[in-house]
DNA sequence: TCTTGAGCCTGTAGCTACTACAGACCCTAC
DNA sequence: GTAGGGTCTGTAGTAGCTACAGGCTCAAGA
């Protein structure tokens, strides 16, 4: 039914196993907008492309540097339809600099609230313990 | 209906405004089991005491911290109805800073990528986006 | 040709940690 | 008495997936 040699034409599974992509987040992106419908076989059968696995490539890299669904849309030119130009690009991607910052910084708060705290632990089974202290207040 | 001199007796309102805490997420807290069903009024009214501010508080900060609530759970002992040894803690907080510093080390993997292309990227209303091709996979 | 097992289809529910309603009740002050 | 706030319940929504159930389809082997 799917032309194997062609490289062109996958599955769902095809897809899924070149992206690294969970197949069911194929299914959801899908929904969401973020991959376009493709067409079916006559059972009903997605059959993706090339360009498919590139766009699906260019999502789960830009997911996994933390943008949003909502900023990829926008990356992408979904939400106005137009491709966004460069000036658009790079403010998206400072304000979710800034955003990745700014996590960093909460982050390392914590983390040395959390380092102090469980080295001035004992271990021992006392009554007194120094991180629920911490955590309770004072 | 509810004594207000004795500064113990507080409806959500008030353990809401006494916490900083959203008032639906104390009925959440609730549900879930972190803040005990308190006593009710004849009209069905929750009354909460001191006791009920000094867990919720204890609670929120423990989430300020990044504990999940199965942490906290584990941190209450709510798991196993016994109260955690001092080494249980230590342990749970120890694994949480190693979640925090993993978390902190792939953000700065993230800001570094993303710093370099958002600089490199002109802003001009150009047809190459650094940033587009940076995700797309160089 | 039949069967078997894998893959695909759909819809739906679950996860975390909340937040935000709607519609009903209650309580206080004027 | 009534107006307004507060509270009550249940439910639905958020992001970003993930995991089913129950049914169909496809390819390969006997």
């Amino acid at each position: 039914m799917i032309d194997h040699e062609s490289e062109s034409s996958l599955t769902r599974g095809d897809l899924a196993r070149a992206t690294g992509c969970n197949i069911e987040t194929i299914r959801y992106y899908e929904k969401t907008g973020l991959l376009p419908d493709p067409p079916r076989s006559a059972a009903g059968y997605r059959i993706y492309s090339a360009a498919h696995a590139t766009r699906l490539r260019f999502i789960l890299r830009a997911r996994k540097l933390g943008f949003s669904m909502e900023d990829i849309r926008g990356l992408m030119g979904l939400d106005d339809g137009a491709a966004p130009t460069c000036a658009e690009v790079k403010e998206r991607t400072e304000r979710h600099l800034a955003d990745v910052r700014a996590k960093i910084s909460d982050l390392r708060r914590i983390e040395s609230v959390l380092a102090a705290t469980a080295s001035r632990c004992s271990g021992a089974e006392v009554p007194n313990c120094p991180v629920l202290d911490a955590i309770s207040g004072n």
